[in-house]
RNA sequence: GGGAGAGUUCCCGAGCGGCCAAAGGGGGCAGACUGUAAAUCUGUUGUCAGUGACUUCAGUGGUUCGAAUCCACUCUCUCCCA
């Protein structure tokens, strides 16, 4: 459950707490599509990057190993190692990346396996059934993220098929809850604003699936074509719909600055792949913006990534050493860059709940909204 | 000593009279990336000036309207026979 702790504006500082344990909010969910930290961080590795919740992909575990298999070893957690929340995406952004591959019916999605080609049906309850026996704290209910912008009477007809979709999900999830069977028979199921950013849809949508009652409420079909400006104004309107003692999930965001606004609007959570991949194509975070590794200038820089960070890459190696690294295409690059990346994310994470509960987080958002975002 | 073959732009390597500043890799330089089909993808990589000009395909000289491509000699390398 959610509870709220302190405002500073409308930025908030909560706790969200879960039969897997608790997280402080706002809070970073670390990206493990496949159950696992693309670059090669464990488990373990997350437990000494700050991570506070391990996100996974139901599309994904359900192609391999197969989330029977996930159940037979226990679930997700158990079977990654990760002992703290978890959430599993619904395949609802599958429907938006793998758009070539798939086809939409009101019952559901068919997905062509990008694997094998091998048809795959996700329907609300299948998805739900995937999840159960992934055993994630918290499930996300099967959307349609559509491309932003896309025509308004699409998406209008789509807001409304999502939130049907919405209803069989919670109920599927329930009997499921209750069925003696669940790895996780306590699972939170979260609904998912849609829209694009038609400001009518989105409140619309928004205030149809508060009705529904779920754990908590996300805004999704964000930053897949709209400008930022579009995106903020979209997200702060929304917000304002959402249940004041519910936690508010921002999917798929973002930059440091994209968070930052974020939370000055009222968002609790988010997730975002761009620390993760963006630390594997060399393009780090530093408290004065981004750096690519791989340009001629760090080959002789013998500073940390960033010398402002405690992170323990930071801690011990060079630009020159991990951009050596990154040419000679080591391994190891990936995960030291990696690590820095989804430290500095979950550390900013950190420095945003302090700004918060000493209300200076106006003045936080003032100072690096901007600067975090900038290419050096 | 005798015979056969090869030398291409940073590297490997195509080209074998004009469509060649020269395919394709690699490397270099830069860019993109937002609920991950992404350790991926894109651009660029002789010099100078905004159409174009100029110097390049081991060297020198030739043939030709025109040569990286043909000929002669020179240099270097590889292989085979002594």
């Amino acid at each position: 459950m959610f509870r709220l702790i302190k405002t500073d504006g409308r930025a908030r500082r909560g706790e969200f707490t879960t039969v897997h344990g608790s997280f402080q909010t706002p809070a970073f969910m670390n990206v493990a599509t496949a159950a696992a930290i693309k670059g090669g961080l464990s488990a373990y590795d997350l437990k000494n990057i700050d991570c506070q919740i391990m996100l996974s992909n139901t599309y994904h575990l359900h192609l391999r190993p197969g989330d029977e298999v996930v159940k037979k070893l226990g679930g997700l957690g158990k079977m990654s190692g990760w002992d703290g929340p978890t959430l599993t995406d619904s395949g609802g952004f599958q429907v938006f990346s793998l758009a070539k591959i798939r086809s939409i019916t009101e019952e559901g999605v068919s997905f062509n396996s990008h694997i094998d080609g091998r048809r795959i049906f996700m329907s609300p309850e299948v998805s739900m059934r995937i999840q159960s026996n992934l055993g994630s704290t918290i499930a996300m209910a099967l959307d349609e993220c559509m491309e932003n912008p896309s025509p308004y009477g699409y998406t209008k007809a789509s807001c409304e098929r999502t939130v049907r979709w919405l209803a069989r999900c919670k109920a599927e999830m329930q009997r499921l809850n209750s069925s003696g069977d669940a790895v996780n028979p306590h699972q939170l199921l979260f609904g998912i604003n849609q829209g694009c950013c038609y400001d009518d849809l989105r409140v619309d949508n928004m205030k149809a699936i508060v009705d529904l009652d779920l754990d908590g409420y996300a805004i999704g079909g964000l930053a897949v074509g709209d400008t930022k400006e579009d995106m903020y104004r979209t997200f702060a309107l929304v917000t304002d719909y959402a249940p004041r003692d519910k936690i508010r999930y921002l999917m798929g965001i973002g930059t440091p600055g994209n968070i930052i606004e974020g939370v000055a609007q009222g968002v609790d959570l988010f997730d975002c792949v761009m620390p993760a991949r963006n630390g594997r194509h060399g393009h780090f975070f530093t408290n004065n913006g981004i750096i690519n590794i791989m340009n001629n200038r760090y080959a002789l820089d013998e500073s940390p990534i960033d010398d402002s960070c405690d992170c323990p890459v930071c801690r011990r190696y060079t630009r020159a050493y991990i951009r050596h690294l990154y040419k000679a295409k080591e391994a190891l690059g990936l995960r030291l860059g990696v690590t820095h990346n989804l430290y500095f994310y979950n550390n900013l994470l950190r420095r945003i709940r302090e700004a918060i509960e000493q209300d200076r987080f106006q003045q936080f958002r003032h100072e690096y909204q901007e600067r975090l975002d900038a290419r050096i």
